[in-house]
DNA sequence: AGGACTGTAACGGCGCGTAATAGTCG
DNA sequence: ACGACTATTACGCGCCGTTACAGTCC
């Protein structure tokens, strides 16, 4: 319970990349509420708000909606000890587990796709300077 | 001005992967106007407006607005015949051209970093769905 | 006490999905 | 005249950016 280790916004803002805005919706949907406030009503982080906004930033290139970021951030969080799960819930977090392992797959292969799609119009681009840069050389 | 090349927007939305509401709000930005209509006010497109709108499509993962597109698409038409323009023109032309591919690298190094994180994640995934198998295993 | 920081509330925007309703085509 | 297709209008959503105005911290 150190103190000393509570952040407002501004240096969580800075410290993650996100913006005051993103941080404060991200709020508002649940996804990442800071663990306090001070008596005026200034929201206050911990490292782990921190760590936890971090994860969310890193998983962004998933695709998901907030609430889908928010769900699997929680079957991660269940799934830590899996020691303590019962049979039933330990079949449940892997199917679920399961499902998002699938997504991700999906979404890679969207973004080799995409990264294929976008090399080649670079080079598309790249051919059409070459081409109006041709006349020139000639003098006309 | 062959008639019978004209399609209507279902044909075109099938050929394109695109869907009708996409299509029409694509026209609502000026971005690919059909060429023309029928009496009864049914959209009628060229194979020239598909191809537009295929070439609409492959932009797609530069992660440029409608209206950037309108006008890389407009850019990329001037610069068709290059021997037409005058040196200013060709100038100007290049120079946009050049932004346009310095922002498709930014994009590229963009959908790289996204790729290896999603891979990291995916990863991370299944590490915890091995974790999570392991107890039974040893059927505790 | 003043300047930097933060709070809430509200509107805007992109790129569509999704009705709802009504007209058009062969 | 029937069914398949299409038209316009409008609201909603996700993820914030951007004011505007007021309060808080030290």
């Amino acid at each position: 319970v150190t103190e000393g280790r509570l952040l407002q916004i501004g240096k969580v803002a800075e410290r993650t990349g996100l913006s005051l805005r993103t941080v404060r919706y991200y709020e508002e949907t649940g996804l990442v509420v800071p663990s306090g406030r001070t008596d005026g009503g200034f929201r206050l982080y911990s490292d782990a708000d921190v760590d936890r906004l971090l994860a969310v930033k890193a998983m962004k290139p998933l695709g998901l909606t907030l609430d889908e970021m928010a769900d699997l951030l929680a079957l991660l969080d269940r799934t830590a000890a899996p020691q303590e799960l019962s049979g039933r819930e330990l079949d449940r977090a892997n199917a679920e587990l399961d499902a998002y392992v699938e997504r991700t797959h999906d979404r890679i292969r969207k973004l080799q796709r995409d990264l294929a799609n976008a090399r080649d119009l670079a080079q598309q681009l790249a051919a059409r300077i070459d081409a109006c840069a041709a006349p020139r050389t000639r003098g006309r």
